[in-house]
DNA sequence: TATGAATGAGAGTTCATTCAT
DNA sequence: AATGAATGAACTCTCATTCAT
């Protein structure tokens, strides 16, 4: 009753992000994980072989949550401008629509990041394939000078996702849709032709 | 005879950042930490008091280190835009020569931060004071064109230094002055007026 | 089924209590508790949160223990004379029936009192009182000759007990009711008018 | 220089009664008195070969001093009663006397005894044998009546010195000469005969 | 004589994990 | 499907003691 058994294993994850955005992954002991969900440490075991799968399962489901938001805004028909600044939005604005993510910051996010390194690099290279797309497209347009698509598309992709993260992750700055504007502005200017 | 106290502390730290680089904060253990000194885990203990204590003796030590060859770096007479490439470039030249933090990616400094905050928090207010200064510098000199000088010197020391780490975390990029330049091309082009 | 984990509790307390007769709160580890309760160390965090924790309910359960046994003593209907005495008796005879508390010398006693000395203040304290009432009812009656009802009542109080159990702790006189009968009689030969 | 190699021993001595009288027996490290004799650790193993041996010496020295005063107060050529009492007081005369024992309360004591149990109860033998002699003294003119000569000499010696350490112990109150007086008072009468 | 430096042997504690029920 | 109870393994830290100098 109550929920099949991936409902559940879908509410234990949601709890265990939570629980690992309020603490850190560190502090986050499978005790934490159960009391969240109001079952004893033992009962996690019949839906998680060990805690290992369940934090895979956790970053999994916050990655493709946030890829999925990406790719419908990727997908509008706009500017290839307009586009890259979407990428960046969508990462928030998805994270903030989906209760997960939000506050997930540098540091929960390189911790996850040892557990379950190739979700996030798959992530990493799903994102970066699609700046690339959009760079190219831009600079068929002639609206993008862009040397190096390589290096410019890992700056845009995993590099802004980390400029992103920091600047948010110091606390001193309020996430705004003005505030990636801002700093929308900033790169576009870098990457138009003169 | 084979050294002071103070230099047998400074090569434990070192073996210490070198030991948490390759596994994490959270596996290095004094033990391994010994094993690297070829000392007892007990004998630490004569060094430091505690395993936080030296850990944050690491990164004090990494982050002095690091802010001393931005400060010279930006000292030399050159133009605001140059400084500002500096300071990228500062953070790993650096780095480079005094052995640390090649390679201290997003993941280590974010597990530093738990332990030593302050630290990493003092780097950075020091660290966006020298921007600030050089964004005022190249506004009054009619090179940059800044809008929000606070957001602005947030996105370029904070922000930058979690692009660099962030994209260098990913090993699909070597280090390379190039890539710094490459990068400084980038912003800076987005800085400066038009 | 095996008894509930309260039970369970007991029972690790007067092992613990056992143990420490026997070996010295200092000597005393949580693994040697642990082997005397048949389990492994780990496991008696499962029902103490720390080794205080234990050794604070072991010295609050011999107090209440010997403290029930005093009050009823006291509450009989007999003579201060006999009533004081019975203060004295209830000491070890409950002790005895409980399987606590017997050969409690007053080493262990000391240690204990540096771990939970406000368990141990709050009986003399209760002691004290009992004590006091006796006394005054003593005098009330004309039996007893007290003149510095505070002192004598520390004397009678914390000072007998200090007596006893520093007799009993050399080893050299068996613990007898008989043994206290003669206690008694000194006592209250000081304390009777002529 | 600066004295035999005795001389410093019997300062080690006396700045670890000091130490131990601070702190207790149980947290008082090798480390402590080293620092508070001015040397290393190391140093200390020079003068004697653990820290046993250290202790034993320190318990030998305060029970000697406190002896040699009972002694002296006892020879003195007075009544059976003003002798016993003087057994008493010059505990802690004495003690006062010589820097020793002050505090040294029922806490300390007994930690002792479990390092050096032969020592305390060599004093205490001596201790009661003196008393023995003071009630057969008192028993011969007539003044004291007593049954038991054993038991009795047990309660006068080792038992008052439980009584009073452990009246002192609860630092309800302060420890003089009129204090001991009334002491006296109370058990001399139960000892009188009527 | 004195000590800086090192260490082994343990202590308390945490936690992912197991298993009978 | 759930869990109370138990545990091994690992970790940090303490301290008496040693030894080369």
């Amino acid at each position: 009753m109550e929920g099949s058994k991936d409902e559940k294993k879908a509410k234990i994850i949601q709890l265990s992000i939570e629980t690992i955005r309020k603490h850190g992954i560190k502090k986050t002991t499978i005790e934490d994980i159960a009391n969240a969900s109001g079952m004893a440490p033992a009962s996690i075991y019949y839906y998680f072989s060990n805690k290992k799968e369940l934090l895979r399962a956790a970053v999994s489901t916050i990655m493709n949550t946030v890829f999925d938001g990406i790719e419908i805004a990727v997908k509008s028909p706009c500017s290839p401008e307009e586009k890259l600044i979407s990428t960046w939005k969508a990462i928030f604005l998805e994270a903030n629509k989906s209760g997960f993510f939000l506050n997930l910051d540098m540091r929960v996010r390189s911790q996850l990041m040892m557990i379950a390194g190739e979700i996030v690099d798959e992530f990493d290279r799903r994102h970066k394939a699609l700046v690339r797309k959009i760079l190219l497209e831009g600079k068929k347009q002639g609206v993008f000078h862009v040397d190096d698509i390589e290096m410019t598309s890992t700056f845009l992709s995993n590099g802004v996702w980390g400029l992103i993260l920091n600047t948010v992750d110091h606390g001193k700055m309020e996430l705004t849709e003005a505030w990636v504007d801002e700093l929308g502005k900033l790169l576009m200017n870098g990457l138009k032709k003169r």
